[in-house]
DNA sequence: TTTTTGAGTGACAAAAATGTAATGAAAAAT
DNA sequence: ATTTTTCATTACATTTTTGTCACTCAAAAA
């Protein structure tokens, strides 16, 4: 989901932005100011902001400067007339595009996506299995898109299995990746253990787990029931 | 590193062949029988097995068979001579390569690597910074090479910071990317002391650190320093 | 069927993580 | 130079994690 933040003093405007933004699925945060565009901008993690230039507090170039200190989110300038246009081009302070007022929205949410493909971080990196998605790069897991808690440890043995999906793992190999080579002996029911409670917390029906399968005879694997 | 496991009841040519792979940088397991060779494999990650087809106390061919019911090793025989190499070919048993006894040392190097090629699995995905590596396919931080074990929280913290690096992220940020928007407000001053926390762990000098760097009155980032 | 084996469970003590508050130190502003 | 602001540190109570044990349950073997 792509967080964009709308910064418009006109209600009128913001709320239709806000409105044709969430038809097309964008999260939205709207400000009617610099000031609170800002605070806004520390407390969430904003991929693009739409700035007007016209704000009551201060201009959207000030909001921009301000921005730039602990951001290189991508900025398109919303500008009212020609005039600013040159201004922003002349200006090259930074702003990755702009659009002039009154404009279309498909025209907006093309510039937006271009934007967006230009800057584009690392992609998100994750695994899927069943109901369950783990972000390597934020290191969480959702369950139904819920936020799932997971401990160090029940984190690390739950990516062993699913890195390598449909691999049977017995407890003995899991408790060496995991746990340092030399580090004191873990008894192997403890890997059970573990097991139990990663299902619980991921799981649906822990009687009927199908992210964790268990292998009887040899040990655990990540994948669908056969 | 590379882990090879050695299969040969012969330990003159064991012992040959784990100083030439040892020379080479592979990390060598060695068993003289199949039902060693098993054991092993079901306590370690194992990349690539070499394998003898007569062992005392059962045939290569039964020890493969063993070690598919739980991985999917890549395996290369060991023949002593040609009439084994039918049998190998004939059988199409899910060997990946053989070769025949005696072997120049150079040969099999280039045919594991060739094997260990084209059944590479994910690539290791890592995020490098100073003398700290973070693997995001074992959730590991290692520090000059040695396991740091960091908690939930402070794995989270760091990836946040190091999944942009140079970029400034101030601490309310931090907090609502980690904790879940809709949970009990927490302190800022608690990631002040999480940032403490995570530097003891990983930073040389906590005192200079060179991982998480404060930008005063903003926040923290992950980078070099200027 | 009975027996045996391996996996799952609940409870527990010890250790560690978590969040906060109070205090100290350093940089910036006055 | 003094005050203010912001970050760092220490210490602490509370909660959670961690690893183990004793036990139950279920599947496979005899």
């Amino acid at each position: 989901m792509i967080s964009v933040l709308l910064v418009e003093d006109e209600n009128a405007i913001l709320m239709g932005l806000k409105y044709c933004l969430e038809q097309e699925n964008f999260c939205c945060f709207t400000a009617a100011c610099g000031s609170e565009a800002i605070e806004i901008m520390k407390k969430n993690t904003i991929d693009l902001v739409l700035l007007d230039l016209n704000l009551p507090d201060m201009s959207g170039f000030q909001v921009m400067e301000h921005l730039r200190k602990f951001s290189e989110v991508p900025i398109i300038f919303l500008t009212a007339n020609l005039e600013e246009v040159s201004i922003v081009k002349g200006l090259d302070m930074g702003a990755d595009d702009y659009i002039t007022k009154p404009f279309k929205t498909r025209e907006l949410i093309s510039r937006m996506n271009a934007v967006l493909r230009r800057k584009k971080k690392y992609s998100s990196n994750t695994i899927a299995i069943g109901n369950v998605l783990v972000d390597l790069n934020s290191a969480k897991v959702l369950k139904n898109g819920r936020d799932v808690m997971l401990t160090a440890l029940e984190y690390k043995i739950l990516l062993t299995l699913l890195m390598n999906p449909q691999m049977v793992f017995t407890r003995e190999k899991i408790l060496a990746d995991i746990w340092d080579v030399n580090e004191a002996y873990v008894n192997d029911n403890t890997l059970t253990v573990y097991i139990k409670r990663i299902r619980e917390k991921i799981e649906d029906d822990v009687n009927h787990p199908k992210i964790i399968l268990t292998v009887r005879g040899v040990g655990y694997k990540a994948g669908e029931v056969s």
